[in-house]
RNA sequence: GGAGAGGUUCCCGAGCGGCCAAAGGGAACAGACUGUAAAUCUGUCGUCGAAGACUUCGGAGGUUCGAAUCCUCCCCUCUCCA
C-alpha cells in the first residue's frame, strides 16, 4: 500500500536527467523540483498563497526548529505543519542533520544520538533518532529525513567513515521507529564525504533498508564544486532507478543544472530566499545585486522577459530603494522573483527533459546562469 | 546688553600636549551567503602610493623638540538672563 502512496514514476530520461512525478498525500510533485525552504514553518517573507501563485509544489520545515518553539505538540494539535501554516501541498522536514553541523559548538554526539544545547535559551535536548521521528510523526510532513550527521568539511576520511557508520545505524533506527508510513514517506540520507568507496556503502546499506527516496547529504558544505559533481554522478547509477534522489541543501542554479545532468530529482536551498532579503536576486543572465548603487536609476523591471508580479510590477530602481531602506516590501518583492525564477528554472529543465533535449538545454543555460549579471 | 556652552574627517560624536589620519555610531560604497542561530556578516570609508609621504580637527597668529589638545585675537553657533 505504502508504495502507491508515494509511487515515483520516471516519466523521461535525457541523458542522466530524470523527469518524473512523485505522489504524496497532499499532491503530486513533478520532478525535477526545486523545494523553498521554511525552517520555521514559513518560507521567510512570503505568504502561501503567494508561493502557489510562484508554483512551489512542496515546502521545508526543520524539526529541531520547530521542535523547540512552538513545539510539536501544539502544531500536532494545530492539524500538523499543514493545518498551523495553511499549506495543503506537500512538505518536507529536515531531521535537525545539518544542525548537528551549523550548531557544531552547541551540541555533542554520541551513539545514542546528539545533546543539543538549545541557541535560545542555552538549555539541553536530546535528539535520538527516535525521538526525532516522533517528533516529525507530529509535524505530519509527507516527506521527512532520516536523522543523519552532516559532517563538516574539511574532515578526515577516518571521521566521514565512523560518521558514515554512526548515521547508518540511526537510520535503521528511524525507520523501526516510523510508525506512520502510510502518510509520511521516510527518506535515507546517503552521506561518505568526498570519499566514493564510502559514498557506496552508505547508498548500498541504505538500498538494503528500503527507503521510499534516497537523499544525497553532506555535500555544498565547503568543499570544491568538482567534488560535489563528482559525487552525484558516482552516485547516479548506484542508486535505484524507480526512487527519487534529493540532493540536500544545493544550491546555486548552475549546481541546479549540473546535479540534474547527474540524474538527482528534487533540491532545496536557502540561497534564493536568503539572498534575496539582502539584494541578491537570481535570473536567466545569472546574478543580479538589485541593492547596488548602478540600479538607482534603472527603472527597468529587475528581468524584462520574467514573468513574476514583482518584475510585471516594479522596477530596478525601487526595489534598490526599498532594500536599501530596509523596508518589508523590498524583502517580499525579492524573495518573490528568485523563487520564482529558482521554480522556472526547473520547470523549464523537466520541459527539456521530457522533449529530450535536456544537453542542448544545459549548454545554453549553464554558463549564464551563475554569473554576476551584465552590469549593462 | 549680561552670563555661560561650543565649533573635530559626509553626518552625529569621543579625544583635551607626543602612543592621532584622529575612538564609537550612522550614512555611503563593495562583497559574501548552498538540508536558515542570517532583514546577518565582512571589507572600504582624507589624498597619492608597496613601504612611506603629504594635507586635515572654524580662521589667523603664537608658545613648544612636538598642538585637534595650551595662549592671543577674529568669525560663527547655541542656552539662560535683561
Amino acid at each position: 500500500m505504502e508504495e502507491n502512496i508515494f509511487k515515483f514514476d520516471l516519466l523521461k530520461q535525457s541523458g542522466n536527467a530524470r523527469a518524473g512525478i512523485l505522489e504524496t498525500p497532499h499532491g503530486n510533485i513533478e520532478t525535477p523540483i526545486f523545494m523553498p525552504v521554511g525552517t520555521l514553518g514559513t518560507v521567510k517573507a512570503m505568504s502561501p498563497h503567494e508561493l502557489s501563485d510562484i508554483g512551489a509544489q512542496i515546502i521545508l520545515g526543520n524539526t529541531y526548529h520547530l521542535y523547540l518553539r512552538p513545539g510539536h505538540e501544539i502544531i500536532a494539535r494545530a492539524g500538523g505543519l499543514h493545518g498551523f501554516e495553511n499549506w495543503h501541498k506537500p512538505i518536507l522536514t529536515d531531521s535537525g542533520g545539518f544542525q548537528v553541523m551549523s550548531l557544531a559548538g552547541l551540541r555533542k554526539i554520541t551513539k545514542e544520538g546528539v545533546r543539543f544545547q538549545s541557541h535560545i535559551d542555552g538549555s539541553y535536548h536530546l535528539f535520538t533518532p527516535e525521538r526525532v521521528i516522533e517528533i516529525e510523526n507530529a509535524l505530519g510532513a509527507d516527506i521527512i529525513m532520516a536523522f543523519d550527521e552532516c559532517p563538516p568539511y574539511p574532515a578526515t576520511k577516518d571521521y566521514i567513515a565512523k560518521s558514515l557508520k554512526m548515521t547508518l545505524d540511526w537510520a535503521n533506527r528511524c525507520k523501526d521507529a516510523h510508525k506512520n508510513t502510510e502518510k509520511q514517506a521516510l527518506f535515507g540520507i546517503v552521506q561518505g564525504g568526498i570519499y566514493q568507496d564510502l559514498r557506496k556503502q552508505s547508498a548500498e546499506a541504505l538500498m538494503d533498508m528500503d527507503f521510499p527516496g534516497y537523499s544525497i547529504g553532506g555535500l555544498a558544505v565547503g568543499e570544491p564544486k568538482e567534488h560535489m559533481f563528482e559525487i552525484t554522478e558516482f552516485l547516479n547509477p548506484i542508486l535505484p532507478k524507480n526512487k527519487p534522489r534529493y540532493l540536500m541543501g544545493v544550491g546555486t542554479p548552475g549546481d541546479i543544472l549540473v546535479n540534474i545532468r547527474n540524474g538527482v530529482d528534487m533540491f532545496d536551498c536557502v540561497m534564493p530566499t536568503r539572498n534575496a532579503r539582502k539584494g541578491s536576486v537570481f535570473t536567466w543572465n545569472g546574478k543580479m545585486i538589485v541593492k547596488a548603487s548602478r540600479y538607482k536609476e534603472d527603472f527597468r523591471p529587475i528581468d524584462e522577459n520574467c514573468s513574476c508580479y514583482t518584475c510585471k510590477n516594479f522596477s530596478r530602481a525601487y526595489i534598490r530603494h526599498l532594500i536599501s531602506m530596509k523596508e518589508i516590501l523590498g524583502m517580499r518583492l525579492t524573495t518573490i522573483h528568485s523563487l520564482h525564477f529558482y521554480l522556472d528554472l526547473v520547470k523549464e529543465t523537466r520541459k527539456a527533459i521530457l522533449e529530450d533535449r535536456f544537453e542542448s538545454f544545459f549548454h545554453t543555460h549553464y554558463p549564464k546562469v551563475d554569473l554576476l549579471m551584465d552590469q549593462e
